[in-house]
DNA sequence: TTGTAAGCGTTATCAC
DNA sequence: GTGATAACGCTTACAA
């Protein structure tokens, strides 16, 4: 065989028409079982495949998404991205992924690309300023989806995001409740809109139990690698510190090595809670809290949405929220 | 505006054909800079973008590659996949990044929706079986390189690979100098080529030190992640165990949190080496020396081969080492 | 139930 | 240096 086969290849080995076989393909449009069975065979024979920049073409419609994600080596990130691909997989959608880097013009050219090969829909996860898509220039508005990060225009997309709030809320009560008199909050330098929420969520737990939020004293943000002095000298500023809630794993597994480091016994004197339930938190010593999130069902939904949107049977301006869950180890018991 | 500009649209505007218009775009064929100027300002003036799928369809190319990896959220390939589709992005190509879950069903129906879109060519990523592309039923191959995945075929496609020999047997022989005297190796129960290059240089550099290789005695399988208890006995068994050359950071990191709950002091007691680099090893406690892949170079000879291969200025049959370097930290001083 | 043919947006061949 | 036009493989009126 020297050239792969097209539909009037199958349909010449059949003996019908091209338009026959596309029926038969679709399964649109009418033909007798015979015929059915007859171009079945034929292209289970040949191993005939759909050519889809041709089949793109004719529709206007490309069966592939395009997703937006800052940091694929995140395991957040990676998680939802890897379940949401295999959802959209399992439903005939084939994904870009786009890793931009937290970089706005990598962001750009990407959905320039993106628009230019026709994607269907788009997937945009996290980041820390508002998405606005009408920096692109396609006339007929290319849908998507906000996973994590707050779009210019609410209205023309859907939102789904984790209860940030209400789980940095929860881990930090949880600390309260086991003896924490002064718990802190430890995260990074980027503002996020859902560091946002679980800083709120930090200070109202913080505030429910009788403490105000002085963000001198109740919070400390890990830039460097060399966490150790910064930690040592809050420490020593203020005595009262007996647990950390981290905005992330990789932070809370920094500070927590860091007071190893200092010669604090986890959990006695201090006890941490991160988020996001990293796999290598159950090898960490002591095992450490953290805060899961749904990916499973964040990416359901995402994909549920996306689709919808792409075949109008979803509409926009929704804002979903999925909750998380508390996952308590030893660190802060 | 209401549908998207075609080449159709920039011709009539800028008073030229479609056939000008496309030589001005590719820059190919003769035309005068006059009408260079004209075409271009229409086109910027428009936004016009080319449709893909048009110019797949006509080319029979589609500016796009696949790639197979079998679990995104392993830090290690994560990275390489990320670096690997910046560079593609860069030089004009488009990347599905397909998931496998090292389930061998998914990879042929992933290889199959690859075909189909038309993809230029293909990155196999590790994966315990060796790679066979001629389940596809292409006849004008697609060509491919593997990464850390030996091809059934070698002689139709390049092999880009670490150098897990040379670094598993630098980081055991590094254990002995460290003073080591009875080191083994943790390793999981999959079996791609990585893994036994790894235990392969592992063995090496025990006999090249005196010890001969005992599966029963220099190795313990991490499978469960209870895996406290396996080590307690294999260390209460062959309390001579100093050392351990872990064949991966998630199970370094594994052995390190149960060594520590045994009451074991890392590294006066234990030494450990484990193999990735990954980022929270210098959070760990102690910080966890690893073998690092040179993933930027591993990245970019990927890529410049791949192109090659699809531009038919590289050649199949090379295998390429890609050297590696062990990072001493704490948990083997 | 099936066939014919137009057309999607490109590129490439050929003519001028 | 430029313009007509065929062709890539597919879907979909419209005919039969």
């Amino acid at each position: 065989m020297n050239k792969k086969y097209s539909i009037k290849d199958i349909a010449e080995l059949s003996g019908v028409s091209v338009a026959t076989v596309s029926r038969v393909i679709n399964n649109n449009g009418r033909f007798s079982e015979e015929t059915r069975k007859k171009v079945l065979k034929v292209i289970k024979k040949t191993g005939y495949q759909t050519n889809f920049s041709a089949k793109n073409l004719r529709m206007n419609k490309s069966f592939s998404v395009g997703i937006l994600v800052p940091d694929i080596s995140n395991y957040f990130f990676a998680n939802v991205v890897q379940k949401i691909e295999k959802i959209l997989f399992n439903r005939g959608y084939s994904t870009f992924i786009c890793n931009t880097a937290r970089d706005e013009n990598k962001e750009l050219a990407y959905l320039k690309m993106l628009e230019s090969k026709g994607v269907d829909g788009l997937i945009i996860i996290s980041g820390a300023k508002a998405f606005d898509i009408s920096k692109l220039n396609s006339p007929n508005k290319i849908p998507f989806v906000c996973i994590d990060r707050k779009p210019k225009d609410r209205s023309n997309t859907v939102f789904i995001g984790s209860d940030h709030y209400q789980g940095a809320f929860d881990a930090t009560n949880s600390l309260f409740q086991a003896g924490c008199k002064f718990p802190i909050i430890a995260s990074h330098n980027r503002s996020s809109s859902s560091a946002v929420d679980r800083l709120n969520g930090f200070k109202d737990a913080l505030s429910k139990n009788g403490l105000d939020f002085d963000s001198s004293r109740n919070q400390i943000v890990i830039t460097t690698n060399d966490s150790t002095n910064a930690i040592d000298l809050l420490l020593k500023e203020n005595p009262q510190i007996d647990g950390f809630f981290a905005i992330n794993d990789s932070i809370a597994t920094n500070v927590l090595s860091s007071l190893l480091r200092l010669g604090k016994e986890i959990p006695k004197d201090i006890k941490i809670i991160g988020f996001d339930d990293e796999p290598q938190d159950i090898h960490s010593y002591p095992t450490l809290s953290s805060v899961k999130q749904d990916t499973d069902k964040i990416a359901q939904v995402t994909v549920d949405n996306i689709i919808g949107l792409i075949d109008h049977t979803a509409i926009t301006g929704e804002s979903i929220t999925i909750p998380v869950k508390l996952i308590q180890r030893d660190s802060s018991l």
